[in-house]
DNA sequence: AGTGGTTTTGACAATCATTCTCACTCGGGC
DNA sequence: GCCCGAGTGAGAATGATTGTCAAAACCACT
């Protein structure tokens, strides 16, 4: 059985890093775009296999946003949950840490293991009208 | 003000009562498959937009799955949640009363009205190996 | 430093759900 | 029954994502 060889490249570290520095969610053609405008040459298909390698390792979050596309978070302490308005698209992050024990405590109970989980609450903000 | 005319045709309530039939998440293309076989004929187009109004009006709620499709559900009471297996599929609903007050509070701390949320858990189930 | 054997890359084609288009049809008020 | 606009549907268009495969880059070894 030979062990993966695990081959570190310049756009490996390139997507990698360029999430590290990112904030907020992101998404793959984003991210593409922003790395050739910085003056790094690299490939789409590049972008999105990075991504999928990352995300299997657990190293970044993927979630869908609202119009299908997949966006990209560096998974590190800071996880929260964001609360978006419907209207103009104000977003505010929160905190739950009632959620997190509670959905521990399900998968736990479900015997489920390596659990993660998504959370978006969508409303009307108060400065948007009814 | 002109009302909207609201017509009522045959395949708006196809899709309406072929969503209340349904226990669970669907996607379009399944209710469109479902739809045929049943001798109900009616175009792909016309389910998409049946759905969208659905789902503008609060009939349905919408989610995305992991591969980017959108399902839909009838929006009613028995509101739940989801704990889903990422390597079997298996999935376990579960309910929340915890999570419900959390996200209501949370809401009405910053002036959100007409809430609503998602919330997925995924994990590896007990019946897989690691 | 050169070479070999693989892995990774990247341009492009392919896929697939969803949306758009637009001529046609049908519901329902007259 | 007639008319007209809203609703429909077949197929084209869109746009994100994935597959393909030859060429390039990486690493170990000499």
């Amino acid at each position: 059985m030979v062990q993966t060889p695990k081959r570190l490249t310049r756009q490996q570290s390139a997507v990698a890093e360029a999430l590290r520095s990112g904030e907020d969610f992101t998404s793959a053609q984003d991210l593409h775009a922003r790395l050739r405008s910085s003056g790094n040459p690299i490939g789409l298909a590049t972008v999105y296999r990075t991504l999928q390698t990352l995300a299997g390792d657990g190293d970044v979050d993927v979630l869908r946003t609202d119009d299908g596309e997949s966006v990209y978070r560096h998974c590190s302490t800071g996880h929260h949950h964001h609360l978006v308005c419907r209207a103009c698209g104000k977003t505010v992050e929160v905190e739950g840490p009632t959620v997190e024990k509670w959905a521990d405590k399900i998968s736990a109970q479900n015997g489920f293991r390596d659990v993660r989980h998504t959370l978006e609450i969508f409303g009307t903000c108060s400065d948007c009208p009814a």
